[in-house]
DNA sequence: CTCCTTTCTTACCGCTCGGTAAGTTAGCTT
DNA sequence: AAGCTAACTTACCGAGCGGTAAGAAAGGAG
């Protein structure tokens, strides 16, 4: 149920998903859904922790395997292809969108999960780059790869994660190597 | 007019705008907004079209004078900060969103002005990684870092363009030297 | 068979949306 | 002054939204 709904929250944004198309998806009816979760930003919260909670979770464990900060980079990178090939390559929208409303509970759980990634990928970009703004714009430039890198995934189906993590170690590898040996 | 309707697009998404807020912030009525543009969805075909040529053309007008391929790469992030801080900050989303309906005029639209972004970005890309798919996924990711910054921009006005452009070339400087020399 | 509880649907409410018809204002021409 | 044109607003329409009330269907207990 929170699998449907997410996916429609993903394919229409906040404001374009109905409640009737979330519950005839589901092969149920509108009224169903209000019972189970009291609100459309109730039930987009719930798609929010469902999905950040996955995700969390899978870069962080991809994460912990790893030792100098371009290999946390990486594994990031490799728990984000990780959750998206096991659930669902587009799902990872729901907490990176700018559809819901603004200064409402969505809005700072979202916040809440993009956090915590950040501070993943910034405490390795803090080892490489002293400058704490230096660290925080590549941070944000490396996270927007990320997104952008995953939403080409979504239109190249035949490209395994395994496939697209070779593809980016032999790419950036050895330019993240020249700085930090 | 344009600039009004780009802002409340690019604020809300194009299912939360809505034609009563432009037309108000414009400071006339609705049917003055039919009068000039048929309908919602070419109104936003307009604005696509005003930030789209100016974006491009402030793009191609900054790489223009980049000769070595990582400096195509960073010209094309300069001409997009120069375009954001002389326009506004916030107006790339109206081309770089996911809000707009799909299979639509519209987002044939902001394909087009994507995709000549990434012709842009690959033809530097495919003169350093000689594999088609290596350059892609490597074009895909610069364009979403650059989204990104972006993004991070919005909500840093204190940062100018040129302390931006510094910045990246003092970071990405040196990594890409050391494949291109 | 009857009653009661739980589960689900039909049918509706108020509201806002995109879009339009009809009328009002203002200025210009003669 | 009278008439015409252009610019603009008021007031509305049907549709679809989020959300809910009220009743139908189904099953177990006595």
């Amino acid at each position: 149920m929170l699998e449907v709904a997410t996916e429609v929250f993903c394919e229409r944004g906040y404001a374009g998903a109905s409640m009737n198309e979330i519950a005839s998806r589901c092969g149920v009816t509108k009224p169903m859904l209000y019972l189970y979760f009291d609100s459309k930003e109730r039930l987009y919260l719930a798609c929010v922790t469902f999905v950040g909670d996955g995700l969390i979770a899978a870069i962080e464990k991809s994460v912990a395997s790893a030792a100098s900060p371009i290999e946390q980079v990486l594994a990031t990178a490799a728990g984000l292809f990780s959750y998206a090939e096991q659930r669902d390559r587009a799902w990872w929208g729901v907490i990176y969108s700018e559809t819901m409303p603004a200064d409402s509970a969505v809005a700072e759980a979202t916040i809440g999960y993009r956090d915590r990634i950040f501070a993943i990928i910034n405490r390795a970009a803090l080892a490489v780059l002293p400058d704490p703004l230096d660290a925080e714009i590549a941070s944000h430039a490396l996270i927007g790869a990320g997104e952008s890198l995953l939403r080409w995934w979504v239109g190249r189906p035949e490209e395994s994660a395994a496939d697209l993590n070779e593809r980016l170690a032999r790419i950036v590898g050895p330019l993240l190597a020249s700085i930090a040996p």
